[in-house]
This record gives structure tokens, sequence and C-alpha cells, in this order.
DNA sequence: TATAATGTTTGAAC
DNA sequence: AGTTCAAACATTAT
């Protein structure tokens, strides 16, 4: 689950905002009684973080590959369940981990790709420090500087500004440092217009895809980076830079 | 139906 | 000591 996907199921959750928990269950093994007539007094995401917060602490939700949600409905086996006098909340096959402290003294939003407070300045600068044989698909899944970006958006995103994913970030110009930042979030953007639409897979261009638009030809598919992920590329269009 | 994957952490092995 | 790698988690679309 991406950015994007967060940012929609925060709108869904913030109802919760002000309630209290008068029942927990789920098979998580943290110490999920902890939340027993706690009231939520926010909800936050950051990238790929959703983040239920407390008064001196924040249960963090991260449903990697396959994490789901349902609210106010269920299925079978929640790893977490929250229950309120109207509503509840479940969560399935995630990582659940509690947070001391409160949002802003853990996170910073300006390195999240959704957030209003996104700094691409900063990222630029993040990326400037990476060592010097970081490729490009790499800095784009890196977490401390775009946080939300994932191999989805990582793909589609350097389709769009022909850039080969293994192009080494200390061979890039200002100029496409800055259009690497500035598309991470912008895909990040029609990202989120699409899903919402239910028009995600619609729009893809390069993932999980054969042809590329632009010259007819098939694409690429090889595991790319450290860790290796599946990468799909134009060997045509997407200029290497070494 | 088999395969591959919107992800990250952990810890063993080298 | 730093890196590399597999395992673990477990679901769903193609």
């Amino acid at each position: 689950m991406e950015g994007p996907s967060l940012v929609i199921l925060h709108e869904e959750a913030k109802a919760f905002i002000g309630k209290k928990i008068i029942k927990v269950s789920g098979n998580t093994k943290t110490e999920k009684e902890r939340l027993l007539n706690q009231k939520i007094i926010d909800i936050k995401t950051w990238g790929k973080h959703f983040l239920i917060c407390f008064k001196d602490f924040m249960v963090r939700i991260h449903f990697l590959m396959y994490g789901s949600y349902r609210i106010n409905e269920q299925k079978e086996n929640p790893r977490l369940s929250l229950k309120f006098k109207n509503g509840e909340f479940n969560f399935y096959n995630c990582s659940i981990k509690f947070i001391e402290g409160d949002f802003y003294s853990q996170y910073d939003e300006e390195t999240d790709v959704m957030s209003d407070r996104w700094n691409e300045k900063k990222a630029i600068t993040a990326l400037k420090k990476l060592p010097k044989k970081s490729l490009v698909c790499d800095a784009l899944l890196n977490q401390n500087i775009f946080a939300g970006v994932g191999n989805i958006i990582k793909n589609e995103a350097l389709w769009r500004i022909k850039m080969h994913p293994e192009s080494f970030i200390s061979s890039l110009k200002p100029k496409q440092l800055k259009q690497l930042a500035q598309e991470a979030r912008t895909y990040s953007f029609d990202f989120y217009k699409w899903k919402k639409i239910y028009e995600l897979k619609k729009h893809w261009v390069i993932y999980r895809k054969q042809i590329c638009p632009r010259c007819n030809i098939k694409y690429t598919r090889k595991y790319c980076g450290n860790p290796a992920r599946l990468t799909y590329f134009c060997s045509n269009c997407q200029v290497k830079y070494k």
C-alpha cells in the first residue's frame, strides 16, 4: 500500500477522532490491551505509516504488501480490531507497533510526498548526500527521502521523466534532480486521484505493462536496485545517466 | 493454476 | 564491521 492509499484511508478514518475504544481484540502480539478505554485524539499519516494518536503514544500501522482494513464491517482474523460505541475499525495482515511520544516529535512531514508541507528542496539536498553509487530506483523508494513512494509510483514516475532506473543519482544535473523530486510528488497525486475513482490500474502506462506507448517497443523487465525490486522501463526512451 | 508481487524488519551467514 | 541474503508476515490479481 503506497502513500496515496493511506491518504484515502485517512479521509475515512477521521470520523474516529475523539472516540473512545471500548473493546480491543485481534491476533497482534503487541500489548493491545493498552488501548482499552483510550480516547483517539488524532489520526495521522506519514508516508506508508497510519498513525492512531493517543495522549502519550501512537499506534503505527503499516500495511506492507497485503495489509487491508475495514471500517464498520469485518472479515476473519483481524490483526487488530477496535470497537467504539458506534462503529468499529479493523486491520488485517499489517504490522502493528506502539510508538511513544507525539506525532511531531517522531515524524517530519516535509519528507512525506503527500503532505501539504512536502519540501522538495529538502529531498534534493538528501539526494545529493546519498552514497556515490546510489541508483535512482533505490532513491525513490528511500522512505527517509520520499516517504510514501512505492514500486508503482517509482516505475511510472521514471517513465514520465524519461529516466532509466539504474541511473546514478550522482550523475544527475540539478535540473534532473528537481524533475525527479517533482515527479515523485506529481505522480503520487495522480495515483490518489485515480485510486479514488477506482481507475488506478487503467492509467498504468508501464507498471505490469508490455509496450512503451512512446516508442512502440517492448519494455524491459528487470530486478533493479538494492534490495532488488521488479522494475519496468523502456530502454529506448529512458536515458541512463552514468 | 501457478506465479508474482502496491514492503519492511530481522537475524544468520559470509 | 559491513554487506548480503533469506525468511517471515500471508493475500490477491493475473
